[in-house]
RNA sequence: GGGGAGAUACCGAAGCGGUCAAACGGGGCAGACUGUAAAUCUGUUGGCUCAGCCUUCGGAGGUUCGAAUCCUCCUCUCCCCA
């Protein structure tokens, strides 16, 4: 067995362990799971810590098991949350689930004939048939409530500061966890439950289950890996848009490649070790020649490529850097002229658009109209006319003034007119009919 | 049930009869610098037909030449005592 929990190590991935769960995976071929909540229907860039430890596991000849929360994100997990969740519906559910497969299926192989085959389970196939009686009485017999409540997730919410207290269903919670991995355990002999630093309360009240249903030789064991974090402490994975998708359609891979080229030099370096499969000589040159010319963003480009290409495609990635380097590059009005309607539609696919009529546009819109009733690039003209008088709008890659008139030439493609506030925010206008 | 404090723009928070579209801080946006970074500096941050006008200070009324500021009622929040 090659040492996986030492590759997660140098990777910064181990932030606390049970005790001898490295040895224990060292001699036998273990399958761990990762629990995701199903409340969307795309990943989000939050996931991946959990899915690339699923990955580790699999490539390091273990059996990695993607646990969709159907059950329990009908209930809504109280860590880290001040307030009660809403609950989900069976049909949401079933669909989020399919979509979630697919997109681990980039990342883990669902299909190897080998052992260790990774496998998608739903814990609402196996809650939903449990009985409120059977299931007090098999599992909550086996955990004491002192024992439920000195977790923190729980004293947080009891605690005077929160006001609104805690459901019966919530504090439940990690008892329904903790059944999940005692299931895994007998049905798919899981021993290993991995998850972010928040959930290591959860995965022990698993692991304690188990050993009090199944005697202290039967050993299960917990692995969390630390939240990640932004050196400027904001919140990782959140744009000023919102979240960061894996799904095209709610984050383009425009966007996501963006998201990644923009990370700050101090992120990179741990979110090379975490995002991608490089080896750690790999990386550790990077990380030297990213230190000798810094504003390379060696660092950056490589995580990118890396994890644009795993999930979206080489050519998403292509198209990806492409726009990259005429929106930020040496970008011309020339270079965009010269694009033709395919390539220019690719590149921009992630950007804002709107529609005006050509009728409309060859009468003449005033150039304050245009960028705000007309296209929304600017909420209010008064916004629009600061904008223009502090230099900070472009058409087709030029900054025009409020006495810059539209016209017929400015069509790139004979259609669409690129509008630019600031640097980096791009609206696309069609001109239709 | 009794007593007290409060509700101001995206958020926090001043203002307590006219000079208030409302100080200050944060956040946002833009400009300069730069590496599409960080830090820094500058501008801007209700709307419009923009030296002017219109709508905003929890809601509804009222007093006044004039109200975010005073009065009445209502709604909500917080604190203390039972």
């Amino acid at each position: 067995m090659k040492n996986f929990v030492e590759e997660l190590r140098w990777r910064g991935m181990i932030h606390d362990m049970t005790p001898g769960t490295e040895e224990y995976m060292l001699k036998n071929m273990t399958a761990g799971y990762v629990g995701i909540d199903p409340t969307a229907d795309s990943l989000h860039i939050g996931h991946l810590v959990g899915v690339m430890m699923l990955k580790h596991l699999q490539m390091n000849g273990h059996k990695p098991i993607a646990l969709v929360g159907g059950a329990t994100g009908m209930i809504g997990d109280p860590s880290g949350k001040s307030q009660e969740r809403n609950l989900l519906t069976e049909e949401a559910l079933r669909h989020n689930e399919n979509a979630l497969k697919n997109q681990l299926a980039k990342f883990l192989d669902f299909d190897s004939p080998s052992k260790n085959s990774a496998i998608l389970v739903n814990n609402y196939d196996w809650m939903n048939t449990f009985s409120f009686l059977d299931f007090i009485r098999d599992i909550g017999k086996h955990l004491t409530v002192n024992y439920m409540m000195a977790k923190d997730s729980v004293k947080k919410r009891i605690s005077a500061e929160s006001g609104t207290g805690m459901s019966f269903t919530e504090f439940s919670y990690q008892l329904v966890q903790g059944y999940d991995f005692l299931h895994l355990f007998k049905n798919e002999g899981c021993r290993l439950q991995m998850g972010g630093s928040d959930q290591w309360g959860n995965i022990t009240t698993g692991t304690e289950l188990i050993r009090r249903k199944m005697g202290s030789d039967n050993e299960a064991f917990a692995l969390t890996c630390p939240l990640i974090t932004k050196a400027d402490g904001s919140k990782f994975g959140k744009t000023e848009s919102g979240n960061v998708w894996l799904d095209p359609e709610k984050t383009s891979p425009y966007e996501f490649y963006q998201f990644w080229l923009n990370v700050s030099d101090e992120d990179a370096e741990k979110y090379v070790k975490i995002f991608t499969l490089l080896t750690q000589q790999q990386i550790e040159k990077l990380v030297v020649e990213h230190r000798e010319a810094p504003h390379v963003r060696l660092l950056q480009k490589t995580l990118a490529r890396e994890i644009t290409i795993r999930v979206h495609s080489e050519s998403e990635y292509e198209l990806a850097l492409a726009a990259t380097e005429i929106l930020f590059g040496k970008g011309t009005t020339e270079m965009l002229r010269s694009l033709n309607e395919k390539t220019l539609l690719g590149i921009f696919a992630g950007v804002p658009q709107s529609e005006i009529s050509r009728k409309e546009f060859m009468e003449g819109i005033g150039i304050l109209d245009f960028l705000s009733q007309k296209t929304g690039v600017f909420k209010s003209n008064g916004e629009a006319r600061r904008m223009l008088k502090d230099n900070g709008v472009s058409i087709n890659k030029a900054k025009i003034n409020e006495d810059y008139e539209l016209s017929i030439n400015d069509l790139l493609n004979d259609q669409y007119l690129l509008v630019q506030k600031g640097k980096k925010n791009y609206f696309l206008v069609k001109i239709t009919g």
